[in-house]
DNA sequence: CTGAAAGCGCTTACAG
DNA sequence: CTGAAAGCGCTTACAG
């Protein structure tokens, strides 16, 4: 069992409340005592409980990170595992213990949990249902919204100009004289995929000349599912002749890269590969995709930053905060 | 600010331990009354101080896992990533909530953080010095240590029997036919790193005929380290003509893999190349890479089983948990 | 079946 | 400069 502050007080022979001003440094206390009272607290290892420091502050310095996901990875997904790292980061640098929970299935209960625990403010990564949105907002703490999107106009949160995005990435692939173009979509309910593609259609639409867009959806957006995608359509996309491929993500752009690979199609000789997201593995791979980046630490880092504001009440500019996409030119293209 | 069990007895005509009673689900409570009570807190969505409840059970249910890491990544790290995943559903599972925390340079301050919050046990990730693993049995508490080395007993500890891995990734690599290997070693002074070469090296030396080992020493196990490591010994190795990598793990074999990529040199055709961790790209990388795989996922599940057993002071049989290492053949050898 | 009281480990006015 | 007392939000014997 840990000591606590009688027991030092006991040791040292003055009050606790002598014990808890040295401790805490508020309050005088004569430089002896204060020696006296230090010497036991180093000899001891005495910790103060920060159970019971919260208990009478009122304050836990605690905030709840839940990434709504229902299978692994979790924290291992390159993209969470960036937001969460700099979540971790910028929110130690500002006095803040993260609790991280994972929930499958959009359950309540993680909130519950999170109330329970008394955390003073609430990071929700990943697309979440109104229901769950309803919920936290009648817990009346602060919250902000990761990665996710929401018609709801009251939730703060953090996304990138994923059109503009898949605007840019047109725009890139149009100049480097690409005409036909094989585009796999993601999963359209997430905004992101949702948008990219968006951006990308609608920008190819504008161009001069005949393009020729094939778009085909895929129902996840994992490095299988690219692969299979391509494959499934293996003898539709060598018959037609793209010359570029365009995936919602890097991940089934990667995935379609490697078939192309097994099947020995050159890229980008024969046909341009360009993906979206900028993945730590973009850049390693062989060779490496070029894609629109974005910059998921900026946005756990803002993340932290906004909901310390708002956990001290301070003034918030703007509910929606957007992240500007970048092209990243690789050797895929 | 939250309600608390006060408020509940107030609005309903009932004393603060009747609540309680009712919340707690201990001790006798008429239906009628409990009745009332439920409605009262359904209403006001009351959540129970976990905080309060800790200070008088003297139990947090929370456990800390502290990643010892200099620098990002974290925990999107491939194998941390992995680890810190299965800990979180398995703590979860277990009734524990976690506190991560990253510690840049070994400091003592995240643990004495984690003792003020009164964590019941500690999941130490990563390589640590001595000094750290003293101060932490100081407090008298549960901890492991997970993915590091030790020379104390005293500590409990998870690790893949790398010595073992090395010796098969030896062992497989010769009946392929290969006699002129090239060995990229991760820093020596990670036990990992260390053992893996240890076993590949002693198992080549014991094979009958003329094998030709060439060990190189990188300063990190990373990928961009694997792949510089392979470029400035580039003439040697394309001169002696080896006919295939292994390195100590997966992030140098597939840096020196994109090498050989740019270079056009054919894998497996005239390099096989071999790693050991099996991350996740290992199996999307083109051509996939032969690895020997530790898993990961089992480590981070059993790590938090013994420190649940640890923490309920239950038998545990033996301080060093042990992880056998199994050859995964794919296209790069 | 219910309520009053004590206590978990601290902090914080308030006396002295 | 120091100590006694009250209180943070619960739980837990103990009376009744």
């Amino acid at each position: 069992m840990a000591y606590n502050i009688k027991e030092i007080a006991l040791r040292v022979g003055v009050s606790k409340s002598t014990v808890s001003r040295v401790i805490s440094g508020k309050g005088y206390t004569s430089p002896e005592v204060r020696e006296r009272v230090l010497s036991v607290v180093e000899e001891l290892k005495y910790k103060p409980s920060a159970v019971a420091r919260a208990m009478v502050s009122q304050r836990t310095n605690n905030i709840g990170v839940i990434i709504y996901r229902d299978q692994q990875p979790i924290v291992s997904h390159p993209i969470y595992g960036k937001i969460v790292d700099s979540i971790l980061v910028a929110a130690q640098a500002r006095g803040y213990s993260v609790y991280l929970t994972t929930d499958q299935g959009m359950s309540l209960s993680s909130t519950d949990f999170m109330m329970e625990k008394r955390v003073e403010g609430l990071i929700l990564i990943s697309r979440l249902r109104q229901n769950v949105i309803e919920y936290v907002k009648k817990f009346n703490i602060p919250y902000l919204m990761v990665n996710g999107s929401t018609e709801d106009p009251e939730v703060m949160h953090f996304v990138s100009r994923d059109e503009e995005g898949g605007s840019h990435a047109a725009d890139y692939l149009y100049r480097q004289g690409h005409r036909k173009l094989f585009v796999i979509a993601g999963p359209q309910e997430h905004r992101s995929h949702n948008l990219r593609l968006k951006g990308f259609q609608e920008n190819m639409d504008r161009m001069d000349g005949d393009v020729e867009m094939s778009v085909w959806y895929s129902p996840e957006s994992s490095f299988e599912q690219g692969y299979r995608l391509l494959e499934e359509q293996w003898d539709f996309f060598v018959g037609q002749g793209f010359t570029a491929l365009f995936a919602t993500n890097d991940m089934m752009a990667l995935g379609a890269m490697k078939l192309l690979q097994q099947r020995s199609v050159p890229i980008p000789g024969q046909v341009a590969v360009m993906g979206f997201d900028d993945i730590e593995y973009a850049a390693m791979y062989s060779p490496s995709l070029t894609t629109i980046k974005v910059d998921n630490s900026k946005i756990g880092h803002d993340a932290v930053v906004m909901l310390d504001r708002l956990i001290k009440q301070e003034k918030i500019s703007s509910k929606l905060n957007e992240y500007s996409s970048e092209l990243v030119i690789r050797e895929s293209t």
